[in-house]
DNA sequence: ATATTATGTAAGTAAGCACTTACTTACATT
DNA sequence: AATGTAAGTAAGTGCTTACTTACATAATAT
């Protein structure tokens, strides 16, 4: 049934983003499933396929353009807010398979496998946002600079906390820290530079 | 000789962190350092212990502790500047350790390996950094908030940057981000909150 | 000159890997 | 009662891995 496929699917997830896909047998998989390892070949054709399916059964990026295209209020306050929320969620809810593309994105067997079409959608998404912030003179510093510094401040975050698992990050950091960088954002560089 | 040897610690380096500890053959290495496998073997009793010396090898952040010792001159701009350029420049030097790590932290095989105690140390220095700040009145958010902010979007910028390799990240965008940043902690958040 | 040292080559071992084959059990459908 | 489906078990294939042994060679040190 369809419910033995979605067990093994979860098991390989879970361990291909904990020991990465070399170091993953498919008897671990099996294992850790509850089935046969024989079953696991009846279900994927082999362990790179079920490796694929389990990719890309994970990344859903739908509420993040979504919200680009529909939630916009241009309060850049709200905006970023709510983006920052989004951005939480999504990494909490893939950290196993963000670890996974860490792990493997070197590996030969592994490297085409991607999620770089969304990627590129929410930058060129984020830099319009951006670029009409601008335009209203919300901003003043290069709109590039700016959805560069709030993504890679969020990213950090993320990162530390999801991927490198330390725990002494909340989310009352998060949401101050949030805070902080639209504020810089909205500050002006040039009339704070070198005084 | 130790040329040998040598040749041996640079070639696993080179591959432990691309390809990640389980994926990496001895073979592999030995061809890469053109060597013979059976010499590897003369020189590292195993695999794992060839790692182990691998990741010893290299992390060296004694310069980071000679600055806080040393170097401050509690003028914020300056100071921080200078350090996230240690930083930069550690990363930059250790992109492959620091992969390395990433990539095989969840790994039985090798978990115990650390470099933990640089990092409290490093910490606790800069803690105590950002509470004089605090005392004199440079900053007046919570120093431990001001420390975390700081470090995670320089961490932030080196993560994507070299081990991501994300490459549109430059040195110019580098600079003008801790730039945003300092000032950023220099603001207080209580001032500029919800208005 | 000769012993020692650092390497190489060739061959092999035991284990583990992805994946297969052949056959079985259990339950549901016709 | 006959057939189909989804699973299991047990054994085995061929390949790769970490690691070993035995012997040869060239340079270096005594």
């Amino acid at each position: 049934m369809n419910d033995t496929r979605q067990k093994i699917i979860d098991a390989a997830k879970e361990l291909f983003s904990t020991k990465g896909y070399a170091a993953t047998t498919t008897k671990d998989i099996a294992g850790k499933a509850g089935i046969s390892e024989v079953t696991l070949f009846r279900h994927f054709e082999s362990k790179r396929n079920l490796f694929m399916v389990a990719v890309h059964s994970t990344f859903e990026a739908d509420i993040l353009i979504n919200f680009f295209e529909k939630d916009l209020t241009y309060d850049i306050e709200r905006d970023l807010k709510k983006l920052s929320g989004f951005f939480y969620t999504l990494y909490k809810d893939n950290a196993k398979l963000m670890k996974m593309h860490i792990k493997d994105k070197d590996s030969e067997e592994i490297s085409e496998f991607s999620k770089p079409k969304v990627e590129m959608k929410v930058r060129t998404l984020s830099d319009e946002y951006f670029q009409k912030m601008h335009d209203m003179g919300v901003i003043s510093d290069e709109p590039i600079m700016c959805r560069k510094y709030f993504f890679s401040n969020v990213f950090g975050f993320l990162m530390r906390k999801f991927i490198l698992e330390k725990t002494d990050d909340g989310t009352d950091y998060f949401n101050w820290m949030v805070e902080k960088t639209i504020t810089a954002i909205k500050t002006d560089s040039s009339k704070t530079q070198k005084g």
